[in-house]
DNA sequence: GCATTTTGTGCGATATACGAACAAAAGTCA
DNA sequence: TGACTTTTGTTCGTATATCGCACAAAATGC
């Protein structure tokens, strides 16, 4: 690509959307320009922009942004046939296991969900499409890693903040590799409390009929009502089960 | 705002993203142009732009979002409080009813679900986080639109693309007016099979402590299930009851 | 194989970013 | 309170990047 192929002023705008998140709701220019790292006079007409085109409020101190923003997002969710395909499966799986099934991409070091079927709330935080999680503490994220050659994998751990969210979460590179390894031998990838206490959860690829893993299919439970070692037994049948189904569904 | 606080070749980037839907999940350079009216040599730069920051996949012929883009919607989920703040009243209604619930607001002449807590699915379309509905028909549009001076409502009942989903929708502008004004006495909006054959819904706003509306509030059901008669006295005490407790936590 | 459509590129005209300078607020402290 | 400091927002001139057009090249359809 050369030089002139590439909008600056385009992706400068959109590092400026990026800078609003759940601690930073409420921007002025002058924290925005912190956050990006760029000029203020060139974020103060990014904000203009978007407060003139709708995608952000402004009460000339500071910019939020507003929901036509997710019309961004949504034209990914609308224009990609997985999600919709997914979510039946998804829904009959939920209802038949009692606890709560997704399915996600990977992006970079996180999953992304794409797909979900909520039973009753057991993790503390809130997940809905488009949610993200690091992939190297989630099942779903495990079962991603398993799949990519490993010195890709071995590359995108690196990237991570491998931070013990729990004492049970794995830390170490190798100790993942090898984890990784085991997870692509037993087709299946099992996370006992290491994103959060309390939270079981276990997962399989979803792949389409060439073989290519095109999204990670899970089941969450609480811990206290499912033992890590009964997960396997209790939900695996199920998984397996939707997996094959929608492997003949997916090209 | 001067002319030279707008960056068009931001804005030009977001139309560009905004081209793609569900009936347009890959497009080529001239289709983006077709669709967003924008010269090819300009939708290039936008889309290879998009490329490189690895929101975009480019085959060489045809270009599609990845799901990095979902970061730029999510930006103003995670950022604003009210999703995070009444999803766990979405959840203990949802459950108590025994039907999905979920809240919304206003974007344009849609709206566009913030929060939902889904039962079994009843509607032939899948309901998310991020996902749209015309106001007109559907119950927590008319709860929107009822709140707003009622010039505003028929401006946005103009720019509607009023269309007769079902034989039951209203269409009529003046109809539609009349409705608003009783939903705006009686307090809550009650759509049956209005925008889906079989799915009756009812609706009421949540307002801050200042009284001014925030968001919508609402219970789906089955026509099969329950009769459109019934929804009122079935679910008006149990949204009115989370109606009023969210209004001391929303500020 | 020719007509039609689509994509890539060079160029002059125009729009935008940068950095600095200035103006206006917001803190800070006696 | 009022003077001083710091932070923030805005403007300006200029160097540079981007736009849209026109044309060339490639791909596609018939």
């Amino acid at each position: 690509m050369r030089e002139t192929d590439f909008v600056s002023g385009f992706a400068r705008g959109l590092t400026v959307i990026e800078a609003f998140d759940e601690t930073r709701p409420k921007l002025s220019i002058a924290e925005a320009s912190k956050i990006t790292g760029l000029d203020r006079a060139t974020v103060r007409r990014s904000l203009l922009t978007l407060s003139e085109l709708g995608y952000a409020d402004y009460d000339g101190k500071f910019f939020a942004l507003t929901p036509k923003i997710l019309r961004l997002g949504h034209a990914y969710l609308s224009a990609t046939p997985l999600p919709t395909i997914i979510q039946p499966y998804l829904d009959q799986l939920s209802d038949r296991a009692g606890q709560s099934a997704s399915a996600s991409v990977l992006d970079g070091t996180e999953i992304v969900y794409i797909a979900r079927a909520s039973q009753k709330r057991v993790m503390s935080i809130n997940l809905t499409t488009g949610s993200r999680l690091p992939a190297y503490c989630a099942s779903m994220g495990r079962v991603w890693l398993a799949a990519l050659p490993e010195h890709e994998a071995r590359e995108i751990l690196a990237r991570s903040n491998l931070k013990a969210n729990t004492p049970h979460t794995k830390t170490d590179p190798d100790d993942l590799i090898a984890e990784l390894r085991r997870v692509r031998d037993q087709g299946y990838a099992l996370i006992d409390q290491e994103l959060e206490l309390g939270l079981c959860s276990i997962a399989v690829p979803l792949e389409n009929d060439r073989g290519r893993i095109v999204a990670a299919l899970n089941i969450g439970a609480p811990a206290a009502h499912v033992a890590a070692a009964e997960m396997a037994e209790r939900y695996l049948p199920l998984l397996k089960e939707t997996q094959a189904a929608l492997r003949l569904v997916l090209r």
